[in-house]
DNA sequence: CTAAAATAAAAGTAATCACTCACTTTTTAT
DNA sequence: ATAAAAAGTGAGTGATTACTTTTATTTTAG
């Protein structure tokens, strides 16, 4: 494996795998849930064959190792979740269509949790793994940055120009928005996963805070 | 082991080991070292022993099991991390002190920053350990949140009379800040651990962020 | 219809795991 | 000084692990 690079190796594995065959979709669901419950190192690789009705020499003929089950159930979800590099967040969200950086923001934030709701498992597996895996993370991050950089870096002047945002660099306020909108996320569905949330409330207060924070003017 | 409680049974534990041999010390040392560094599921027990320079037996002859162990490393972190638990940080960053609801919160920043410096790798531990045990973080967090809720109650009521604070419910303040202030630490400390931070530059940009927002008066 | 090729299942395999146990050494108390 | 208690040791133990190899079944091709 020459690529020091991990997500083109990523990328290239994923595209390997062109056919999923309905064991394999049974494979990979599996191993979500298995994931997700108690995480890669404590899920063993029998479990996801019996839970997924399979043998387990199917399991390593179609993955070859632990690793690569882990790599096709990350990518996918990656793929959507930088979404950013997928246009359709681009035209969904368009900040050009929102006349006020609230409304955007809200609508962001929207797409995102609609996005996580249908991905609640996989969203925790992903997370779970960034944190234990210092290179797959160091290569993600700056990667995810410059991704979103790109992306909102036109939106943010655009909101400049309307007169709606503070004058601060823009590398500081993607810094300070995204992590307000992650660490939302990452609450509402990893640490306090069984709470039922009012999402218009939610959104309301999370928007405001982003944008006015918490003191009087 | 009679409690559900999970929390008691730790500080009774934490309790038991009063004395600390030399070797005790040694091993939660290679302990602390090695589940920051790969999990405490990719770390066994052999591996620990031979790190901290002991036999395996005398690792299981004090901490019985590897889950007990790991209690044993975290609890004493929690104990302090849990600050408000501790008079100390209330005693070091006493609200009433404070003029101002950014000084007051910029101390706490402070405060914080400097305790994570002294424990980054423990915090990791933490940190992880909590995403893979439910139960643990179901029991910790109810149990954190009512900590932190009466010890800032006050100082949100303080901050409120003095005109500083948006009027909305100290529960919705409290999340807002804290999970504000959590991201904050918790980028810096585990998904960018080896950047160098300007104390003073980033302590104020959160400061006015919590404050103020992102968007312009 | 049949032989070859692809796929799945089952039965291994060597390594590693958390943990135990019989025993020795050190510390403590009298 | 001595006995009891505590701390320390390291060679085992059975269970489990990721992965392999062999055997069986299904699919495909001529």
């Amino acid at each position: 494996m020459p690529p020091s690079n991990i997500l083109d190796a990523i990328i290239a594995q994923s595209k390997l795998s062109k056919k999923e065959t309905a064991k394999q979709q049974k494979i990979v669901e599996a191993a979500i849930a298995l994931f997700a419950e108690r995480g890669y190192a404590n899920t063993s690789t029998s479990e996801i064959a019996k839970k997924s009705g399979v043998a387990e020499g199917t399991l390593f003929r179609h993955y070859g190792t632990k690793e690569n089950l882990l790599l096709s159930v990350i990518v996918p979800f990656l793929k959507e979740s930088i979404p950013f590099l997928a246009k359709e967040v681009f035209t969904d969200v368009n900040p050009r269509n929102y006349k006020s950086f609230e409304l955007f923001i809200g609508a962001l934030l929207r797409n995102r949790i609609a996005f996580l709701n249908e991905n609640q498992d996989i969203f925790r597996v992903v997370l779970k793994e960034l944190l234990y895996r210092d290179e797959l993370r160091n290569e993600l991050f700056p990667h995810l940055q410059s991704q979103l950089f790109f992306f909102l870096n036109d939106a943010l002047e655009w909101f400049k120009e309307l007169g709606q945002l503070k004058d601060l660099p823009n590398p500081v306020l993607l810094r300070l928005i995204m992590t307000s909108v992650a660490s939302y996320l990452a609450v509402r569905y990893v640490l306090s996963p069984n709470r039922e949330a009012d999402d218009d409330a939610e959104v309301k207060t999370m928007v405001d805070f982003i944008t006015g924070g918490v003191g009087k003017d």
